[in-house]
DNA sequence: CAAGTTCATTGACATCCATCAATGTATCGA
DNA sequence: TCGATACATTGATGGATGTCAATGAACTTG
């Protein structure tokens, strides 16, 4: 019985979160995809090279090792944020649309609320 | 002189960011306030909670510990994305939509790009 | 003033993360 | 087959982060 906190005189109703555990966790996961400059910078380069752009383009662009840079696509991947292509011995990197318009209807969810007050 | 990229048969023109480090660097620092399951779950009890939420009624509503309520929303107070006003004993907490805007608008700029291809 | 309540801060600890040098793997060209 | 290129992986390291117990600060009430 944990009696942490019986009762508060201001607490109105307990409000309980609808957001469970297990469903905030996958999604904090693709926003600590986004909590990195170079990361940031790497998305912004692959949406303005439209469709495709190899990773000796992104390596080149950013000042960072190729190797760093590796790791920070394959935080991306892995949070589904991108996808790539392997042509030859290039790769191919582009945004994954579909992951980032998730996290922009969570925002949205987040912003359907009233206004201060 | 590094050599580290002399050139590249893929490259079509050398795309440097436009987003700078000093651009991406605040903006980093508020997805990373979103990285995180507790932090996601507060701030929906707060849209749910609409204006004012006292900072006992997260305490109930969350399994972790006082202390760790409160560093998460001076996270997220650090970040911009919730202000609180003080009353008396208590602590009201609430969204910062401005701020969690900004962030949507972003998502939506890295959204403007051609569907794959 | 004294005791209780709300919330923040401190200190400690374990874990995660960004970064690079070194190395590995696969592909292409000579 | 040999060397070069593109990219990924490994290992190491310094720094950031989530968590809690303990404590502190501010306010309220008796």
């Amino acid at each position: 019985m944990d009696m942490e906190h019986p009762d508060c005189d201001c607490c109105r109703i307990d409000i309980r979160p609808e957001l469970t555990e297990a469903q905030a966790r996958p999604l904090a996961e693709r926003f600590a995809a986004l909590a990195d400059p170079n990361r940031l910078r790497l998305l912004e380069i692959l949406e303005r090279g439209g469709g495709q752009v190899c990773v000796c383009e992104l390596v080149e662009a950013l000042p960072i090792s190729q190797p760093t840079i590796s790791h920070h696509l394959r935080v991306l991947r892995s949070a589904g944020l991108v996808d790539y292509e392997k042509r030859g011995v290039w790769a191919y990197y582009h945004i994954r649309g579909e992951a980032l318009a998730e996290l922009q209807a969570h925002l949205r969810g987040l912003l359907s609320a009233p206004v201060k007050g």
